[in-house]
DNA sequence: CGTTAGGTTGATCTCGGTCAAATATCGTGG
DNA sequence: CCACGATATTTGACCGAGATCAACCTAACG
């Protein structure tokens, strides 16, 4: 909720249609899968809190990490089309979520269009981000991969912790995993991270990851902020 | 329409609504630019023919394709989020778009929101391609990105074609465009496609390109068609 | 025909993968 | 609160897939 009003006032009904499909409650632990790839698909997912993370296993042992959600995601909105889902989807962190019936975006589209359609535009940001990813992954080296991963996942978590400034925070990721996402080993993940220290470009402590000219570093790498508006002039 | 066919019977009403989004023509030659990257983008347009694509050129002089978008897909919808294009949206052959503007999704939302949930169940169809498309860039060589980018494209083609076992097709794409779709250099493409020849996985003929055993290729690099069938059990 | 865009192939180089080992951190039970 | 095992990070050495460079070939088209 506190996302969506990020981009759009929201009415008391709108609100109210949205606090319904918090109703139900699902609590996972660490590396607990909610789906599998291949499962039925019947619902959408509200990420309560904590991270998720949908992902691929390849034949050779190798895993992708297509997609990652924040407290305040809808995950399976950008799979809507599936019976069975795409994807393998587990807890990055302990994590709860909100399950509810695809069928429900159904009854939101007669009810409340102007929701659909601002749900329809952050799943639309989100596959920007992934095509800015795989853009990284494709056509860039290491170093600048693993900054517009970070540049990405600062962007997101200014929407919902509401600083607009904010240019830090907690990684509960591993390197491991975040080489899943960039299409990097561990290794290389470990040596990008210690090339832009060495820049003075991030600075670390823990999981805390600070980056210090996020302004910079993102013209450095041809980032572009894909969270920070939604253009609703056309919306119902 | 076609398209939209192949998955779901369509009313007359919900015919006519969609014959009126194609009518406004515009003709693209080869190469034309139809919206540049950050231009304005109040328009999402439906491809009556040819091929488009969008991309985005990196500062270091290199492009990637990110999307390729064939007759009867729209383009904007995965991008409707976006006061400005993303991508760089150009015309890999000559073709012939309808362009029409966004508000008019929230009329259909209205009029026809069967018509509405197809069309955002097929551009998730193409999320998943896109992410299919990622992990083989990432996750796997050159050959299998290759063998999963035609694999893709034939899934696409059998839609429209109505062919359900086609296993050729003529590509219009050059090798250095197929690249920078998968990540690869020029080079590179040509090599695995020496290597799917001679390993007998496909034919190549001037422009025609036939997968001889879809299926097993399909087994072998982990490829899952995503187009063929879509969920509209929730749909309104 | 001549020009040009695209395709093909060989030689060399480089970035990131893999392997391996050391160090640091976390979580759990005693 | 500590100790120990499991998990994650870090670094070095080596290797290989794919990039780059360069040359040559082919086909389409004015």
């Amino acid at each position: 909720m506190a996302k969506l009003e990020h981009y759009m006032e929201l009415s008391d009904a709108e609100r109210d249609h949205l606090a319904r499909l918090e109703e139900v409650e699902r609590d996972y632990r660490r590396r607990e899968v909610l789906t599998e790839r291949d499962d039925a698909m019947a619902d959408i997912m509200v990420v309560k809190s904590g991270w998720v993370y949908g992902s691929s296993a390849n034949p050779d042992g190798s895993e992708f990490v297509a997609e990652l959600y924040l407290p305040g995601d809808f995950i399976g909105i950008n799979q809507i089309g599936f019976f069975r889902s795409p994807l393998t989807y587990a807890a990055a962190t302990d994590a709860v979520c909100c399950p509810f019936p695809k069928v429900l975006m159904a009854g939101m589209m007669k009810a409340h269009p102007r929701l659909v359609a601002l749900i329809f535009s952050i799943a639309s940001i989100e596959h920007s981000e992934t095509i800015d990813r795989m853009r990284a992954i494709g056509r860039m080296g290491a170093r600048e991969a693993l900054a517009i991963f970070l540049l990405q996942m600062l962007s997101r978590l200014r929407i919902t912790a509401g600083r607009a400034d904010g240019s830090s925070f907690d990684m509960p990721l591993s390197q491991e995993m975040i080489g899943n996402m960039v299409g990097l080993s561990m290794v290389s993940v470990n040596r990008a991270f210690r090339q832009l220290e060495d820049e003075g470009h991030i600075r670390r402590d823990g999981r805390r990851i600070e980056v210090l000219a996020p302004k910079r570093l993102g013209e450095e790498v041809d980032f572009m902020d894909r969270h920070q508006s939604i253009d609703t002039s056309w919306f119902p």
